[in-house]
DNA sequence: GACCTGCTGATTTTT
DNA sequence: TCAGCAGGTC
């Protein structure tokens, strides 16, 4: 190994610039990479874990975290080109939760759980706290489920525990939260489930509580290396410190400006005073910009600079100066979504591919006016991130059953599909059930075995509990004997629940059962394509994994996401909308200047994504909750300087506003009516050439989602007002709001 | 216990 | 707007 050392270490440093070749080579004690927007992290760490191996250090003694999926495959993909497959697949690289969670299901009982355990997800805690609160019978209030979640999430990334909590609360509400807080630990061990921030709790109980598991894994991970270390919280900070304290092996790198998950719990302060807490520390600063024109760099870099709290870094690029960037004014949401369509196919006429564009926004709820917009354009799409499939009601269901052949224990999955489909056993059985159960320390499913001991249930429920119970039973035996998709697949007929949906018959039923059908293929293909599979080991991959992150993102389609999953990606242009009053910053974070530092990040986050091309828009109004609410230009938007940009506005393209009386409705946010009227913006503005109006008229065909076929037969209103009529096949007329039905032309 | 209806509140972001 | 829930009815 010795006599090529040398010209192995060459060729890993080869092409790296001084900076990257700097930050590479430090291998030993506390290294902060501080790496700008662009700058080759992802480089800088994978062939710095190309050198640590180069220099005599086994994969399997390297550990590297990510915060996503999508980040951990890329890095694995990329390592494994460097140093190739058979030394890549030996370092443990993954996400905070997945490598914790591998390593506490071997350790699972070190801390009194075994090795089956669930993970619940946020909708699986919300309900766990719908049902606590409800056994509470907190009846003078009743409380937001989702704000005590996220209470109880937001003590726990702050490693208060329930004890801690109790002892603080003051009003009334926190002692409901403390109480709640304190049942909901408790359920969760019992049903043996853990929630995404156990895992990180668990894991540094774990290493406090034995010392000989801390060295075990102390001495296993020589080298540790933390990705987006920004968006870490204190617990994730916490076990990094624990792992990396006898040798002070650790790397971390991030980047502060682009901090975006405080909200989550992530503490920027551990970034910043990294160098504090790791004395001794070198730090290695990336700041040139391979990716995007000094236009765009000078333009992010004029807003980030309006953050106070930062640490201080001017990113530069040898990249041409480029376009300017286009910001434009657009009456309403509709008219943005069909301008953004009318904006892609000029790029394409420019010789673009869909695949070089993304559409970001700040929130989910917009992308359906935009995807309306491309489909009757017919420009090809992929939505990244929105609604998870594995969140869907019947994957979740399916996914339950499932989970209750591994963890039986998890009273969770058994109240999630003890009537679904209905057996006859609604909430006053399983009330009983449960009373029995706690009283008699079993979970559901043994409880049911008991139930010919419970007075209160006799006849069909009775009869139905022993049936579940044992088929439960039964398919996990024979789990356990063979680990084999038959099996499951069996299991999971044999539940009625594709049956239940074919017999209700409606297309949201059909729909429903092909996802279950395209999630036993997905756990079919896993069976086939691993060598040692298990059920257990499938849920595991599957519940700490969203979907975004096997996206195929090759096909040539146009992206759309958040601005938050547009971390870590780049494209040739880039198109954020809604850069809007009210809506980016939202409203809520206007009065707070920690939330609003975050979210000029977050914009921050979003321009350095493009490459070449970077175009913002806002409107003057915005469909909201099926009301229309009058918005106006971002803030962000007067944070670049004009010399860098182009400037366009329209008096409303489809349509004449209509100053009805009902855009006001809603509280205007910010811009009074008289404000409005003056749509024309200052003078580095020109007017946009009015947009064709190809919407849809009397006499046209069209396709509804629920309804079908149909023809408009009368058309009334304007704007976001517009209604149509339209006598749609089999069923008759339906007046409908243009903007809410998905209507497509045929 | 199943099913229907009408009301309410959500819309930030995700492991 | 629309999903999810509570409460009422059969």
């Amino acid at each position: 190994m010795n006599s090529n050392l040398n010209s192995n270490n060459d060729i890993i440093l080869k092409g790296l610039n001084d900076k990257q070749t700097e930050a590479v080579k430090i291998i030993n004690g506390p290294l902060l990479i501080i790496a700008g927007a662009g700058s080759g992290k992802t480089k800088v760490l994978t062939h710095r874990i190309a050198y640590i191996i180069d220099n005599g250090t086994r994969p399997s003694n390297i550990l590297a975290l990510t915060f996503t999926n999508k980040a951990a495959n890329e890095l694995k993909e990329r390592i494994s080109n460097l140093v190739g497959e058979s030394k890549a697949k030996y370092i443990w690289a993954g996400t905070f939760h997945s490598i914790f969670a591998r390593i506490l299901r071997i350790e699972a009982k070190s801390i009194n759980y075994s090795s089956n355990f669930s993970i619940y997800d946020t909708d699986d805690s919300a309900s766990v706290i719908r049902q606590i609160i409800k056994t509470l019978n907190l009846t003078e209030k009743s409380l937001n489920i989702n704000a005590v979640r996220n209470k109880i999430s937001s003590l726990k990334n702050k490693m208060i525990s329930s004890m801690d909590y109790a002892l603080k609360a003051e009003t009334s509400e926190e002692k409901f939260v403390a109480e709640i807080y304190k049942k909901y630990e408790i359920n969760l061990k019992n049903n043996n489930a853990m929630d995404f921030d156990d895992i990180l709790l668990n894991f540094i109980n774990m290493l406090r509580s034995d010392k000989n598991l801390l060295t075990k894994y102390q001495e296993q991970f020589k080298y540790i290396l933390i990705d987006e270390y920004q968006d870490t919280n204190k617990a994730q900070y916490l076990a990094i410190k624990l792992l990396s304290k006898s040798h002070n092996n650790l790397c971390v790198v991030g980047d502060d400006a682009q901090s975006i998950y405080r909200w989550r719990g992530a503490d920027i302060s551990n970034i910043l005073d990294f160098q504090e807490e790791f004395p001794y520390c070198r730090v290695v600063r990336l700041e040139q910009n391979y990716r995007s024109t000094k236009n765009i760099l000078n333009a992010a870099h004029s807003v980030i600079s309006n953050n106070q709290r930062q640490i201080p870094k001017k990113l530069w690029t040898e990249n041409q100066v480029g376009d300017k960037i286009d910001i434009f004014q657009y009456a309403d949401d509709r008219e943005e979504a069909t301008r953004v369509a009318n904006l892609i196919n000029d790029e394409i006429e420019n010789g673009y591919n869909f695949k070089d564009i993304a559409i970001l926004y700040r929130t989910n709820a917009q992308s359906l006016v935009l995807e309306n917009s491309l489909r009757s354009k017919k420009i090809p799409y992929l939505i990244i991130g929105g609604t998870s499939f594995y969140k869907r009601k019947e994957i979740k269901d399916t996914l339950a059953y499932l989970t209750l052949l591994v963890n039986p224990s998890d009273n969770e999955a058994f109240r999630r599909v003890i009537n679904e489909p209905p057996r006859g056993i609604g909430l006053t059985s399983l009330r009983n059930l449960e009373l029995f159960a706690e009283y008699n320390n079993l979970n559901l499913i043994e409880a049911c075995f008991e139930v010919d001991n419970i007075p209160e249930i006799k006849g069909k429920a009775s009869k139905s509990a022993i049936e579940f119970a044992s088929k439960v039973n039964e398919y996990s035996r024979q789990l356990i004997n063979e680990q084999s998709y038959d099996v499951i697949f069996d299991y999971i007929l044999g539940t009625d629940l594709i049956s239940m949906f074919k017999e209700i018959g409606s297309s949201d039923a059909l729909d429903r059962i092909t996802n279950i059908e395209q999630f036993l293929l997905d756990i079919k293909n896993y069976f086939e394509t691993n060598e040692n599979p298990s059920l257990s080991d499938y849920l595991q991959q599957i519940t700490l994994v969203s979907d975004i992150d096997d996206k195929d993102l090759t096909g040539n389609n146009v992206s759309l996401m958040t601005l938050h999953s547009a971390k870590g990606l780049e494209y040739p242009i880039v198109i954020i909308t809604g850069v809007e009053k009210g809506l980016f910053p939202l409203e809520r974070t206007r009065l707070d200047q920690e939330e609003l530092e975050e979210e000029r990040r977050l914009f921050y986050v979003g321009v350095t994504r493009a490459k070449s091309k970077l175009s913002l828009s806002y409107c003057m109004r915005r469909a909201k909750f099926g009301d229309v609410s009058v918005q106006g230009p971002s803030k962000f938007v007067s944070e670049i300087p004009v010399e860098y940009t182009n400037r366009a506005f329209s008096t409303g393209g489809s349509f004449v506003p209509q100053r009805q009386e009902s855009y006001f409705k809603s509280k205007p946010q910010g811009i009074n009516r008289d404000e409005y009227s003056q749509i024309m913006p200052d003078e580095n503005y020109s007017q946009l050439p009015p947009i064709a109006t190809n919407e849809l008229k009397v006499g046209d065909w069209v396709k509804h989602s629920n309804f079908g076929r149909g023809k408009i037969i009368q058309k009334t209103g304007f704007g976001a007002q517009e209604r149509v009529v339209v006598n749609f096949d089999g069923i008759g007329n339906k007046s409908l709001m243009l903007q809410f039905a998905k209507l497509t032309k045929m």
